[in-house]
DNA sequence: ACTTTATGTCAGCCTTGTTGACTTTCCAAG
DNA sequence: CTTGGAAAGTCAACAAGGCTGACATAAAGT
């Protein structure tokens, strides 16, 4: 990239708005091949993205509660109700009501919801895999901290509110 | 990032299952971000994200035909027409026939059009700017490797047909 | 003349998002 | 104990934007 030193010692990109376009496409082809392979596993199973969505972030918060997963999800109940009740319907999800508060519905993956689970983001990881081998350690990095800035501050909150692994 | 020297010179990453998770769902909350600015823009107008990403293609590529932008945004010509239908009528996108071969349909954004095209590309690229700034020169280079490397063959042509502004 | 290509269009379907209205359950404060 | 409000679920209706299939037309190529 294009870089000039500055005279504190940091460094001033120029950014171009060509550079700009460039990382907005590469953003919306990466984000295609990103979502290519559970996709074509979803529809074997005859699901869509929000049940992946929804099956993924129940399996990486077990017990969250319908109000936290809409919070995540960021749509509404009636959309995240239909997916999650052919979830429930089909023996993927478990909702079991709150031992504290009994309004609550605390989510489950059964252990044929996790199958799916790790069938879609084994695929996905093999994806990421490649793709961080390909780029190297250093560009992961730099991946991810672009990614972050991205964000808006409260998606940055649900994505930070995990135990990181690296 | 942890990583290992290898023997050779090159370095082995530890790509965790934890890791891959976090670059996954760091791609999903900050495509949340990359389409949310453009998204109000295009609610104001009446319009929708198909929408934008044919004014954002056919600003990109002047007078490319209909079956090029099919290519490019990996739908079906049913779908496209709907959106480019509307466009054209609302007088934001011209469809010229082809001078050499007059079966081509070649697509040019009218004033009103670029004028649509530049609202909702400023916003984007305002985004991106924010967060190639926070991240640094160095990360975004990786950002561009990692999202590179995660594109399919296909979608990593078109990325590439485009002079590069960086 | 015939075939193929590029485009457009009609009809119908699905997923997944939306709003609005309404009910049931149940915790918690008065 | 009653009542307000939060959590959850449901029904209806709608829209955007994908999809398939079928068909029409114009123009190019063989």
């Amino acid at each position: 990239m294009a870089d000039i030193p500055a005279t504190g010692g940091e460094t001033l990109l120029f950014l171009t708005d060509e550079q700009l376009r460039k990382g907005i496409e590469a953003m919306f082809f990466a984000y295609r091949g990103f979502t290519a392979d559970p996709d074509r596993i979803l529809e074997e199973h005859g699901y869509g993205r929000a049940h992946h969505r929804a099956v993924h972030f129940i399996n990486r918060q077990p017990g969250l509660t319908v109000t936290t997963l809409l919070d995540v999800l960021g749509v509404t109940k009636q959309s995240l109700n239909r997916v999650l009740r052919t979830l429930i319907e089909d023996g993927l999800v478990e909702s079991r009501v709150g031992t504290k508060d009994r309004r609550e519905r605390r989510l489950h993956l059964t252990d044929k919801g996790a199958a799916l689970e790790r069938e879609l983001s084994e695929a996905q990881r093999g994806r990421m895999r490649a793709a961080y081998r390909a780029a190297g350690p250093q560009a992961v990095a730099g991946f991810r901290q672009v990614l972050e800035a991205m964000m808006d501050p409260q998606q940055l909150r649900h994505y930070q509110s995990m135990r990181d692994g690296g």
